[in-house]
DNA sequence: GGAGAATGTATCCACAGTGGCTATAGTTGA
DNA sequence: TCAACTATAGCCACTGTGGATACATTCTCC
């Protein structure tokens, strides 16, 4: 049971690496503005995820002139693809028991 | 955003009235005993849950062979299953995320 | 007969995850 | 000039959760 924040950062680093404030952006982008990651639960979401292996903090940057120093880029893992593999597979059977119970279009 | 607990119990309910006990027991068959919703998580959920008018307790109870007078038996509302479908929709949404960054199968 | 598991509801404590506020600091735009 | 944006990070309070406990009855196995 990955926390619903790992899941949204797994997804964001899934597409390729990014900084801290971009997977904010993208977490917005991704879910039309549904859903706003604060910035205490993304700080904290990525301490806990680089202590348990999930993503990594990389030292490839982007270009000089596209950079900000202040950035801290990030990578998904091995482990963090398996553990967001699962968590969709998991996710994908929620949806299924709703079909099942007529909770969710059948999908014809 | 429904709590996890939340939308287990609805799924359970959509089916049939069901009391606490029978509802714990209904979502550890439904997960193929992965999940197993605790007692407190239950009661305190289903407390919250009649707050909010997502289920309601009902008086129709089965013959009384059948019946356990300790038992409380609750049924969905109308505004219980407008959100499982919501929380049913936004899941769904999810699992076509991680779809989309190549997280989950393609389903073809 | 007696122990333990199952049935049934409910409360308490502690922990995890989250949002929002604050701090810090440079940049951009009205 | 003042607000908003970019960027990271810590703090406090709230919600949701598991697990333990309580209490009472019934069923099952040795």
């Amino acid at each position: 049971m990955l926390p619903p924040a790992a899941f949204h950062i797994l997804l964001a680093l899934a597409e390729e690496d990014r900084h801290g404030y971009a997977i904010i952006q993208d977490v917005a982008t991704r879910t039309g503005g549904e859903l706003k990651l604060s910035a205490g639960t993304l700080y904290r979401s990525i301490q806990r995820m680089l202590e348990q292996g999930l993503i990594v903090e990389t030292r490839d940057r982007p270009a000089p002139e596209d950079d900000d120093e202040r950035r801290r880029y990030y990578r998904i893992t091995a482990d963090g693809t398996a553990a967001a593999r699962a968590e969709a597979r998991r996710l994908g059977q929620l949806v299924k028991m709703a079909r099942a119970v007529g909770l969710a279009p059948s999908k014809i």
